[in-house]
DNA sequence: CTATCTGCAAATCTTTTGCAACGGA
DNA sequence: TCCGTTGCAAAAGATTTGCAGATAG
């Protein structure tokens, strides 16, 4: 009884996570709903922020779990990952596309719409045969209140 | 004698490295050099690379120097470092300018000319007052000759 | 009942830090 | 000589792996 206590949503119903997992064999758990329920909360989050927003519903949710729960919810196309900047990945759910800007003065990170790059997506495409995953890395440079400050 | 042994390059001229960092007090060594060359040499490297190549020419010198020399000579301007993808910071010469493309499917990475970011760069300038950094992320996506294996 | 999952502990890998010794100017 | 730098070892942080036990179906 270590393992697994308190783990729990509070229903559980046959959701669209359980179909997806059925469908390739694999089974539904707490802790899978958990992790898929804490990106959606957070928006985008580490796997360290994801753990903890995790653990406040079930405190015995390991990090290990977190992480190889991440891998296979990407693999199934729920979330996607982007890589921010420093080095921590960063999770988010796979319909709420977006393009992250980084400010290197404040950290601030900014969503904005992916159409931004469509005519770069459009020139990497026709111009070198490179097709362009917008959400996968974020922009970074100088927000506009630390280009104030700096100058 | 344990230590810096072997650490010396074919010449040591009075070179430009020698100069900016004397013009803020600081020392000139071997190491320096060589963590420099290195990055010349090798375009864009990781730290570990660098260091394996460094070490080709002094054995002796440690990962933690690199480490700590490729810090210095960012700040110095000498070099620059961008995030490829995965986690592993990627150094290259400061005056090298450009993009880099990379491949999900392949692990390729390529470089484009700068100029390809000049249209999202005004874009962003204008509607957002962001100062896009051009050269610190990584574009990911797909190569033509992955695209064209995978369809 | 059985194969899949989870939690735990330990291994790995990358990067940073403290400190004594070294060496550039 | 003096103080910036280096090497080493150990710490710190992030992620992965092996395995025994728990559990979904």
């Amino acid at each position: 009884m270590s393992q697994a206590q308190e783990v729990g949503t509070s229903a559980t119903p046959a959701t669209a996570l359980r179909r997806t997992l059925h469908e390739r064999g694999l089974r539904m758990t707490p802790q899978r709903q958990l992790v898929l329920d804490a990106v959606r909360q957070l928006g985008h989050a580490t796997p360290e922020q994801v753990c903890t927003q995790v653990q406040r519903a079930a405190p015995a949710v390991n990090i290990t779990t977190v992480y190889r729960t991440l891998d296979l919810l990407e693999r199934l196309g729920l979330v996607r990952h982007t890589h921010l900047g420093h080095g921590a990945p960063n999770y988010s759910e796979h319909q709420h596309e977006h393009v992250h800007l980084v400010c290197h003065g404040c950290g601030t990170v900014t969503e904005v719409p992916t159409d931004l790059m469509d005519g770069l997506a459009d020139r990497l495409d026709r111009e070198r045969g490179f097709e362009l995953d917008v959400t996968h890395v974020a922009l970074s440079g100088l927000c506009r209140s630390c280009r104030e400050s700096q100058q």
